[in-house]
DNA sequence: AATAAAGATGACATATATGTTTACCCCAAA
DNA sequence: TTTGGGGTAAACATATATGTCATCTTTATT
């Protein structure tokens, strides 16, 4: 047996929610965010609430731009 | 300035490197992490050989059929 | 009220993760 | 020497992450 949706569901969201955590204890805008990894804004909003399947890649970026560990993003 | 591609295919490499090491100590073969997980052993492959930029929900199933929690998956 | 920044969301395009099938290379056991 | 398990990989299909652009709401500020 694998993992439910919901259960899915719940990653993509505590993922979205940790990063934006981290960007607000930052004091960056979703834009600012956006812009230091060169993203949209758009993949930002839609990331943090949960309505996206990050990669690794973006995982990596992120991480660099809110000057984490990778693995803190996966920390919740 | 955004992360390097050198830096982007090395966090790749890792990621199936970590996923390996995993999956070896547990005594799996490629085909049981697949069938665990219901993902094809092709996708295995490619993940472990670095070749693929894997998703959240696919490391939250990896994890989950690794036994570890899924930051340790980003531990390298 | 008017303006602007921040965020959310819809629609469509493009790139690519993963599914699926097939075939190949090793290697160990018969 | 075959046979089968383990791994790699090519080729194509499908699903979806992200890009791009537009619009809308909310909130703060003037």
């Amino acid at each position: 047996m694998s993992i439910s949706k919901e259960r899915i569901l719940e990653y993509k969201k505590n993922f979205g929610l940790r990063v934006r955590e981290l960007r607000e204890s930052k004091g960056f805008s979703q834009l600012d965010l956006a812009s230091e990894i060169n993203v949209e804004k758009t993949s930002i909003s839609r990331i943090e609430n949960g309505r996206t399947n990050v990669t690794l890649v973006t995982a990596v970026k992120l991480a660099n731009a809110l000057g984490v560990e990778l693995k803190n993003l996966f920390e919740f």
